[in-house]
DNA sequence: GTCGACTCGGGTAATTCGGGTC
DNA sequence: AATGTCCGAATTACCCGAGTCG
């Protein structure tokens, strides 16, 4: 794995070094193996001033090509076999509303992978490219400009393409990973918020249980006592009946301060109005929010549950 | 206490590649034998710089169902951690219903690739292991042995497990798929059934378009004129107004009539009473009736369209 | 400066290749 | 005609202490 990419600017793309290691992987034979085609000269590669070899990405995709291993998975290396613009996410935006709108299922996946692994943060892709994406196609349909079939068959395109993504994701080694509980509340039966959030907090080290849409609050208490998360999310799209919700997610809340437990809310469901009237640890507008309070909270201790000091042996 | 993980969670790529070797082993034949295949062309692999013959797994999935070899037990390609029993489907289907109770998504993978892999037709997995651990999840459920959230991330990981599956079917050459088109009707918001039937039509050689849960007649109606199917299936599982459902239905078979796609129906929502008032191309009680009645249809010429003899332009 | 993860070497064991033969 | 087996040579995979990266 690349040592952490950081996620805070990611507009800026260079020529893209990859490791032997990652490169092993992708092609599937060993690393020693990828270090001699090296060394013979088959695979030229730049080192470091420390002796590591840096592999030039357009390099390996010549090997590939000129070798005989068409279909080794340089998903990871090589998103993009045709020719997509990854130079902002504006751009991948617009491509992939387009290619959504054509049911291009090959294409969307190119697009949502390759701007993972061109470097953008699975947060950025999810609010700048394939939530705006997703809600510009909603809105053409409330419109009348595209029909409902062609929204629900992006929407399992893009899930289909999350999900393949989802087994690329950085999975540290690093066991202990905390774990966060969320989903979609009742009635809400919109899939992929909280889809993306799942991976987001995967990909920023956490083990991330998804219960999916239409979840009551109910079952987010027993859950939570059950798995003893150390957050959980919340992704609301649409509300039915608003005051039920909000009493409901009072009882709620309560346990989590109870359980000593962070709250993180979010959805375009949650307007200004409602959001006033539901205390929690973190309101985002945004994944972006939801991973910058993770990666915040992986840092620090849990928080003191209600009613009883902090043990000495914590920390 | 958490119910054991694996030691180290399986965060390592997936061998897409195998060797000769591998596949002999797999296939109960020799090496020599597997080389021979490859070099006449009836098993495509790509080599390494060196020689050596990296075969892709789904090339040999797909030969292995194509030409019915006896004995062919691809879950030794599958890395199996722990000793699971893939002896038969009811094994098979008490082990998923531990492992998802118990939310072990690693065990969920291996059990339903693995029965995959081992032989069992996509069809079977899903009528007699994956339909009957989730009814009986569910039935748990409703008798309050089991909680809400249990059920839903239950379902969260078959969803998973079967995506990840999905890559792995024999998605073969672009040969001229004939298109299905299906999905779950109005409020009905069950996922997994109509993404099974998408499934096991792909495994078929069918290009199948999910349009996924809650999708309302109307939508089906546009799809097919757009998207020209040959087969439309539709799963419910859930139906709120029956009667309503029923005239909306009536509606639509009407305009699949008129175009000469056929229409398969299914699913636990249509009791007899409620089947005897659709009319449709063909009934099934799970998805192996789909399967068969899908090739069947791929071996037929399409229906003719009503009103109008067959042309002779017709594709 | 510490630290965990990654990579480099190089040596050795294990596979795989190709061809020829049963 | 199709497989299975045996061989030396070539290729690849595994291992591990030391050094590098971020």
């Amino acid at each position: 794995m690349t040592p952490e990419p950081d996620a805070d600017t990611a507009a800026k793309i260079e020529p893209r070094y990859v490791s032997t290691v990652q490169v092993a992987k992708a092609m599937g034979v060993s690393v020693s193996t990828v270090k001699r085609w090296v060394d013979d000269g088959i695979l030229p590669a730049h080192r470091t001033i420390g002796g590591h070899r840096k592999l030039l990405m357009s390099d390996v995709i010549r090997l590939v090509r000129e070798g005989n291993l068409p279909q080794a998975d340089l998903s990871q290396l090589v998103p993009v076999p045709t020719q997509i613009d990854l130079s902002d996410p504006t751009a991948i935006r617009n491509q992939l509303f387009n290619a959504l709108q054509h049911a291009d299922a090959e294409l969307v996946r190119s697009l949502i992978q390759g701007g993972y692994h061109h470097g953008y943060p699975l947060e950025v892709m999810a609010d700048q490219v394939i939530g705006p994406a997703m809600h510009r196609i909603g809105h053409d349909w409330e419109t009348g400009k595209i029909q409902v079939f062609q929204e629900h068959r992006a929407t399992q395109t893009v899930l289909a393409a999350l999900y393949e993504l989802r087994l690329q994701l950085r999975t540290k080694v690093t066991e202990n990973r905390p774990v966060a509980i969320g989903g979609a509340p009742e009635h809400d039966h919109s899939i992929l918020p909280s889809l993306l959030a799942k991976l987001v907090l995967i990909d920023n080290g956490w083990d991330a249980i998804n219960l999916g849409p239409h979840t009551p609050m109910s079952a987010f208490e027993a859950a939570l006592r059950t798995c003893k998360p150390r957050l959980v999310w919340l992704s609301a799209s649409h509300l039915i009946d608003q005051e039920r919700f909000l009493k409901e997610y009072a009882d709620f809340y309560r346990v989590t301060v109870d359980l000593g437990v962070s709250v993180a809310i979010g959805g375009s469901a949650l307007t200004n109005e409602i959001r006033c009237r539901m205390p929690c640890t973190t309101f985002g507008d945004g994944l972006s929010h939801l991973a910058a309070f993770a990666r915040m909270l992986h840092r620090s201790p849990p928080l003191p549950r209600r009613g009883r000091p902090p043990d000495e042996s914590d920390q």
